[in-house]
DNA sequence: TTTGACGTTCCTGTCATGGTAAGGTTTAAA
DNA sequence: TTTAAACCTTACCATGACAGGAACGTCAAA
């Protein structure tokens, strides 16, 4: 099997080389060969398995989400329940984080409409931060 | 003025005494007096301005975005559209980070609703996490 | 031979806190 | 009076998921 360098890997995989070592010490990917000088030699299978942790950082899940589900994706009989609960579980967390972040936008666009943006001081997005007009958020 | 202790300033702005002493550390709001026994001791005014700060940070402001709103804050004569120019930039922010969140959970929903969910190993949302269909992410 | 592009480990910093420890103070009850 | 509790103080460690950089070893090409 053809073994590659660590910046090899990380081209082969969009996982940089920093990142890779990160992985490994937190054992997310387990350790890999090393040469007589010491450098870490990745095979195709190795770096296929960086290429999925890349694909799942990209959904947004965290690196225990992706601990599960490289232990699932490793296990040829695996039921598929299993992966879909943590990826809709994950969903719902993204949606919540989608909606709160909506909410915060929303207040600010109607304060910011409210605010001429001009030299005068008056600004209700101040105020509406301020203590008189805390009702507001 | 009624000087009261850091736990009633907490009560009364919303911010955690734990917070509050964070806030006074990297130097967000100033130290407050201290009593003979170097207990802080809070006017209604620093409470005022612990109040803003902690509705700045539900509308996800960072805190060096708190660190300016606060100075245009306590200026009377600032101009609103600097105030305008945080918000809107802010705003952007936001909503990008929310169109980033939709998008992965766009894509889970869908890989999600192919999948079986049940006893068997097959996994669409593997398989995509996996190299062979890494065109799907 | 020397240069520069690799590789290695280890330490620090990020952001906005939370938790905890070890100690001092004040207040109230036993 | 003693003691217990509820406060207060500073200071240090941990989080998640890395990035940056120091200090040093190795290897290939000019």
């Amino acid at each position: 099997m053809n073994l590659i360098t660590i910046k090899e890997a990380a081209a082969a995989s969009g996982v940089s080389a920093k990142r890779i070592r990160h992985y490994e010490s937190i054992g997310l990917i387990p350790a890999p060969a090393r040469g007589e000088n010491q450098y870490r030699h990745y095979s195709a299978s190795e770096v296929q398995a960086l290429g999925f942790v890349r694909r799942a950082r990209d959904l947004g899940f965290s690196i225990d989400d992706i601990r599960q589900l490289l232990a699932l994706w490793r296990d040829r009989g695996r039921p598929s329940a299993e992966v879909k609960a943590i990826a809709l579980r994950h969903v719902a967390e993204l949606d919540e984080k989608a909606a709160a972040l909506a909410a915060m936008s929303r207040m600010l666009k109607h304060l910011a409409s409210t605010c001429h943006g001009d030299d005068r001081p008056d600004c209700p997005i101040l105020d509406a931060l301020g203590p008189a007009h805390a009702d507001m958020i």
